[in-house]
Parts: C-alpha cells; structure tokens; sequence
DNA sequence: TTTTTCATTACAAACGATTGCATTAAGTGT
DNA sequence: ACACTTAATGCAATCGTTTGTAATGAAAAA
C-alpha cells in the first residue's frame, strides 16, 4: 500500500541501497569500495562502514560482465567415453588439490568439469562462453590430435607428455627419464628379465618404455617384448596379467610399474602367490603417491612432484592469459628408493 | 579511417554481431536461440545455423546476470589454519570426484575452494557475492558452532556428523554404527584389548567412539582408556602413537581406525616391528577407500559410500536452493572383512 | 567582485544478454 | 472494402556493476 517503490523486495542487497542509506549515489558507493581517490576520506570511512554493517557483498556476476574478467580458471579431466568411470586416480586427485591451492594462491577460483574423450572439444566451453579464463586439461590421454586442433590460440595448457609436433602448451614429467631410472635400478639390482606394465598408446607411458630400453641398451640386455603389459594406470588387470605371464612360463625377476597404483596391485598379487618382493620380484613403480610410502613393502618408486607440476600448469596458463609466451616444459623426476625394490643378493656394479 | 562503427574490435562474436548479419535483431536472435516459438521456424534455423557455423557461443556472464541464475556450487574444504596442509586425505578426494560426477549430471559446475578454519565464514563468499547457488562443505571438523552460526537460512549442506543442536543440514554416515560394527568385529575375532585410533574432538570419530563404547558394553568387556589414542585422520602421528603404547606396555590386541590411512600406517608400523597383523593385532579401518583392498593384507573396514554421500549432499542442497526442506540424513555403513581382521583363533561366539 | 581552480559528487552510458510490449504486415471473415 | 485476428519481429527496459564526463560549490587567484 505505500507509496514508497522502495517496497519491492528484492533478493539480496545491491549499491543502490546502500548508496540510498548512505545518501550518495551508486557511483559513489561503487569509487568508495574500490578504494577510489576521487572520493572523500570521509564519505568512504561512512560508506564503507554502512556497507560492512549491512553485510552487503557486491555481485561478482555483475562486476564481471562490466570488468570482462571473471577470476576462475576450469580444470577438466577428460574420460574414457567407452568406460566413463569415475574419476579415482590418486595421482589426479591430488594434481587437483595442489592445482586448487595455487589458484586460490592468486585470489583465482577452480571449476572442474568432467568431459567425455568422445566430444573433447566441451572442453573449451567454460572458456568459449566467459566462465572462465583459461583451461587446464589433466591428462591428455590419447587426445594429443585432439588437443592440437583445439588448443592453437587459446589459453589452455595440459599434463602430459611433450609430443613433437605440439602446437599447445604441456607440462609434464621427463618421462623418458624416469623410465630410465627406474629400470636401470632394476638392473642394478640384478633384475635381468624386467617387466614393463603400462600401456604404450598413452604418450607419456610410451616415453616411459623409451626409457626402459634406453637402460636395456646401456647395460647391454636385451628386453623381452613378451614382458611389455598394456596395463592401465588404474589397475584392475595387474593381477590377471602377472598369472597371464605366469601361466605362459614368461617368467620376471623386476617390475616397472607405470603407477603406484600398478605397483600396489603388483606386489598384491605376488604375495598372495606366495612369490617374495622384492627377492623374488623387485617393484618400482611411478608417481610418488602419498600412499606408496604406506605401503608394506614401502613402494620404490618415480617421483614426480606434484606440487611443482601443478605449479607450472598455473604459471604456464596465467602467461598465456596475458597473452606472454609460454613454453612447454618437464619437470625433473628422481628415483624414490624404498623397500619393494631393495635385493638382498643386489648387484654392485655391472656396468 | 571507415565510417562504419563496427570498426572497434570486439573481443568476441555476441549477439549483436549474429543479428546484424542475419538481418535481424537481437531479441529475435535470443529468441531463436533459445527455441522459443515466438520466432519464424524458417528464421529460427537461418539465425541457429549462422550462430554455429561462426562458432557463437552466448556470454555465461551475462546471461547469469540477466537470469539470476548461475548454475554452480562451491564446495569448500576447510583447512587448519594452524597446520596449513594440502588438501591429501583419499577419502576427501574421491568425495570431491564424486561430487563433480554428480553435479555434472544435473548440468551444474563445481567451484572448489578451501577456507582457514580460523576465518571460516569466508566460505560464504561464493555465495554471498552470486557466484555460486549453494555450498558444499567437507568435513564439519571442529567448526559445528560456527556452521551452526552461519548455516540457518542459507543453502549450505556439510558432510559430517549429526549433531544434537543443529541448525544446518548434515549428510554424514552412522558413525555410532560403524564405530559398533568394527568393535564388535574386532571383539568376535577374540580381540579383548582393542586400540582405538581417532581423534575423538572431532564430532564423527566421537560418534564412532561412543559406537566402540557401545560394543565393549554388549559384550561385557571393560575398555582400557589409554588405549585411546588422539591420531588425526591424516595419520603422520600413527607409528610414534604405536611405539608410544608398546613402550608404557599397554599392550592391545586389536585396532580400530578412524580412518583407512590410519589402518595402513599401522599395519605398515606393526610389520616393521615384526608384530604379526592380524594375528597379534587385528586391524579394523574406516572409510574403504580404493586402495583399501590394495593393502597387504587386505583391509578391513567400515565403508561409508562416497558415491552415495555425494548423491544425498547434491540432492539436500538443491532441495535447499529451491526452498524445499531438506532434512539431515545418516547413510549406512557396513563392515567389509578383508585380511587384516581375519584371526586364525576366532572366536565363534562369545554373547 | 569576478574568474579560475580544485575537490567532490551525480548522471548516464556501457557490459551482453532476456523479455514485456508495441508494431507491422499478412490473413480472415463479413 | 473494411475491421479484426494473428504471426513475426523490433524497441527498450532490465539485471548490478564501473567509469568517463558533466555539474556543483567552495576556495584561491585575479
């Protein structure tokens, strides 16, 4: 019944009402909050104030479509159209946790999306219509193509291995390196029949086993290809392909295993085959998860740090926001030994 | 130096853009867009076809602005302030994927933050300032009387323990059941001094504790209080809690953890001191987390279903945003037996 | 006293979409 | 031929900010 329009109720507290209690106008309202010199140190302190009393929280939405800016930055974790399982990987996992720390680092926030390999190019989405900056892509799977269509232009950087004819941006381990390391330890340790279990049509599995045989060579044995296992970093077929190799009298005295994951249900399975790791079989796997260290045996294994990792893909991606170049890089890996790898009967010198 | 004012280089194609050459004008353009039937079929398809073949894609911004809505949910883990970890906890980050996953299929997007426990109500920033439409919160830790404080009235949902006093919607699993279930278990493996790992200022483990209570009472067995240990979820603590016991000589013959990482941790300590598992000390965790079943031995937990934690999280909170009641609820655990509990001298029946 | 200058403030036009209402032109009935 | 629907489109206000520019008034300079 009043006359007063001021009756509308609307949801939430917006300038207008604040600069109305105040007596000023939005504009100033707008220049007090932001700090602005061209307003009175007086009026500010009052504005301010009012606005703080009133718990009154600008509207980012609004303030974002007038700044052309929003703040966030999409993670997308693209998944196996054919097998749409749920995001479990711990190595993943905790790439997000340490990719959402940084953001937050630098007053950004974290979307994460979920897209399907089959219609990869969503992806772009949250970027195409302004929800968020830029892209960071975990684990470009066997999308390189894909990606290199795509990301050619835009902000986006992934995790993955650096393939040669690159056109976007990727972080990653040194891959070959790793492979290397882990399998000369192997050897070191008097393995001579290694098996590789990873598989090879993933790019960064694939620099991996370079490194494997680069070891091979330098030590002068020659790997068994029957010994190369296409296991998927998640795991579920370890236990069938070590009785797979088993039943076909390939037998092994050394494991690389792509991931922790891999190594986990490696000595799984041997032990409750009654074969001793790491006498029998020595283990190294890949990634240095949190729980490799839990693990009984401790788990040998490739480090690669994820904070770090996490910490160029934000460094590397804010570059190409602001449209500075930015290169590719691969972050070092060490050997992490621990007790799945140590013999006892351990070669000193072979080389 | 052209008269044209579509000189000016707008960053991106809008609507505008699509009108002018389509000829008509950006309310039919919207319209079109959106299918409304207020538009020409034929231009429909025209204005449809133009927008796709330019690659148009509608500013979210805006949109969100104009419409009020925005489509997404924060979730927000807090962080101890005086222990500034990241964020590593397994359980945690499948809770996280599980969450995605599950927004995803209601086309929402997730924004994940974290937030000091020591400035807690900056959680409500992304809802506050329209970023987001609800908030998720993992882990209610110590905070229950600032989430009391915060929660009434506003779409927030937290993942943890039921309390008596609560004005917020939790979604949690039965703790007392839990905590009952694996004491019992553990009791019915002929355990009579059983270990109880979990830091009980924590509201769930609390619950879980009352739940061990509980069955100690069933059974008519007296607990020894210093058999209760204060380790954290997180678990650094575990092989120094262990040691600390054997030293006092309070010697135990069953574990209860609050958590599966907990369980590993002392599986892993009692192996390295040639402490027989599970037949000197049987080992019961909390959580089942993927990697549970990886352990050697396998672990036995309680498992509280993430993937349907998730589900009741996301579906209270909408029911929240659409101003429906949403109540708190307890999902159900149950006892998964695995290796680490199985006692060669079981006790058939005790009651 | 009159003009300049300067510090504050308010006005109004963006930002890129949506939507109620007015407008137009064609079709219908008489 | 006329008034009357009706289908299709355009105009303009709106969402809640920011910011260039105009307006105001008091102090300083003339």
């Amino acid at each position: 019944m009043s006359t007063d329009s001021s009756t509308k109720s609307r949801s939430r507290l917006q300038m207008q009402d604040i600069a109305k209690l105040a007596g000023v106008s939005v504009s100033t309202v707008s220049r007090a909050l932001n700090g602005s010199s061209l307003v009175n140190e007086e009026t500010r302190l009052r504005v301010t104030a009012l606005a703080k009393s009133l718990n009154y929280s600008i509207d980012i939405g609004a303030q974002n479509l007038r700044l052309k800016k929003n703040k966030t930055i999409a993670v997308v974790i693209p998944f196996d159209a054919a097998n749409p399982q749920h995001v479990s990987d711990p190595f993943f996992l905790t790439m997000l946790g340490h990719i959402a720390d940084e953001l937050i680092k630098f007053g950004y926030y974290m979307l994460v999306t979920r897209v399907s390999s089959d219609n990869l190019n969503l992806m772009l989405e949250p970027y195409e219509s302004g929800r968020a900056e830029g892209i960071i892509v975990i684990g470009q799977w066997k999308h390189h193509d894909q990606l290199n269509a795509m990301a050619t232009n835009k902000p986006i950087v992934v995790w993955g291995a650096k393939m040669h004819d690159q056109q976007y941006v990727s972080i990653g381990s040194n891959n070959i390196r790793g492979g290397f390391l882990a399998t000369e330890h192997l050897i070191k340790q008097n393995c001579r029949r290694v098996a590789f279990f990873g598989n090879k049509n993933l790019p960064e599995v694939s620099q991996r086993y370079e490194g494997y045989l680069m070891a091979h060579k330098q030590y002068g044995i020659r790997p068994d290809e029957r010994l190369s296992i296409p296991t998927p970093f998640s795991a579920e077929t370890v236990s069938h392909d070590i009785q797979n190799l088993l039943s076909h009298s390939i037998d092994f005295d050394g494991l690389f295993a792509c991931s922790d994951l891999i190594a986990m249900r490696a000595i799984g399975t041997l032990q409750k085959l009654d074969i001793a790791v790491p006498n029998e079989v020595a283990i190294v796997g890949y990634d240095d998860i949190v729980l490799a260290s839990y693990f009984h045996p401790a788990i040998s294994t490739v480090k690669q740090s994820i904070e770090l990792g996490a910490q160029a893909l934000v460094k590397s991606l804010f570059s190409l926001i602001n449209h500075e170049i930015a290169t590719s890089s691969q972050l070092e890996v060490s050997l992490v030994v621990r007790d799945s790898s140590l013999r006892a009967n351990k070669l000193v010198s072979i080389a």
